[in-house]
DNA sequence: AAAGCGGGGAT
DNA sequence: ATCCCAGCTTT
């Protein structure tokens, strides 16, 4: 079976993301654990949020219900107030019900599988994918902003990107680049990839190391108002 | 398919 | 002033 150009496309993007990775990849706070409930936590965080502005509430949150069940025993005003100036206060509402349902449901363990994961409250495809592939390391892909421009980006994926054919189209390729081994790597690189290199504004494909199989590069090599036409 | 949900930082 | 951000739920 012969390799089409495609596919080169896609094992190059694979093989380059876990090496850039391994060698820029930010440390957070959140990849020093594999705990899922302490995944779930810095996940719903940073749902709409950016990470510099996570840091602080995450270990805050963390001190105050360092478990599954110090959160889930805890009262609603209490959580909601722990929430306080993060915004979009349903993510903690939640938060807090998908503990409950941890405890209630999983007898304390959390679920491994995506589709268990979905069933959780304020648990959506991106965050199953997220807990599945971080704290459990299995196979699962990710869909959230950055991974979806440096999909669009590389594999010129054309067309209205909040359409349900293109996140179709996104969510399959983001499935079909995954390695075998190294999920983890591979998730938590292509998201620091999205957020250092392939950013929404100023890209920087000077230094990229996708540059030559990007089917979305900037034209010229041209001085300031660097733009990206995808 | 589209609206609603917060708030801070960057441009 | 506008855009952007590790999205999800409800209509």
């Amino acid at each position: 079976m012969v390799q089409r150009p495609a596919d080169q496309r896609l094992l190059r993007f694979r093989r380059r993301l876990l090496r850039w990775f391994s060698r820029h990849g930010r440390s957070l706070p959140w990849r020093e654990t594999r705990d899922p409930y302490k995944i779930l936590v810095s996940e719903v965080m940073l749902q709409q949020t950016q990470v510099d502005r996570v840091r602080d509430f995450y270990d805050r949150f963390l001190t105050r219900y360092p478990t599954v069940a110090d959160l889930a025993s805890a009262g609603p005003l209490e959580v909601r107030e722990s929430w306080e100036g993060l915004g979009y206060y349903a993510r903690a509402r939640n938060l807090h019900r998908a503990s409950q349902a941890v405890m209630t449901e999983h007898r304390g363990a959390f679920p491994t599988h995506v589709e268990q994961l979905v069933a959780l409250p304020g648990i959506g495809r991106y965050t199953a994918g997220a807990v599945a592939s971080f704290a459990f390391n299995r196979r699962a892909p990710i869909l959230d902003t950055n991974v979806a421009r440096v999909l669009r980006r590389i594999f010129g994926v054309r067309g209205d990107p909040k359409s349900s054919r293109v996140q179709k189209r996104l969510w399959r390729l983001a499935e079909a680049s995954l390695p075998r081994k190294k999920i983890w790597e591979f998730n938590q690189g292509i998201m620091d990839f999205g957020a250092m290199i392939c950013t929404a504004r100023n890209p920087q494909c000077g230094t990229c190391p996708m540059a030559d199989i990007c089917r979305a590069p900037i034209s010229p090599p041209l001085p300031s108002r660097r733009s990206c036409r995808l």
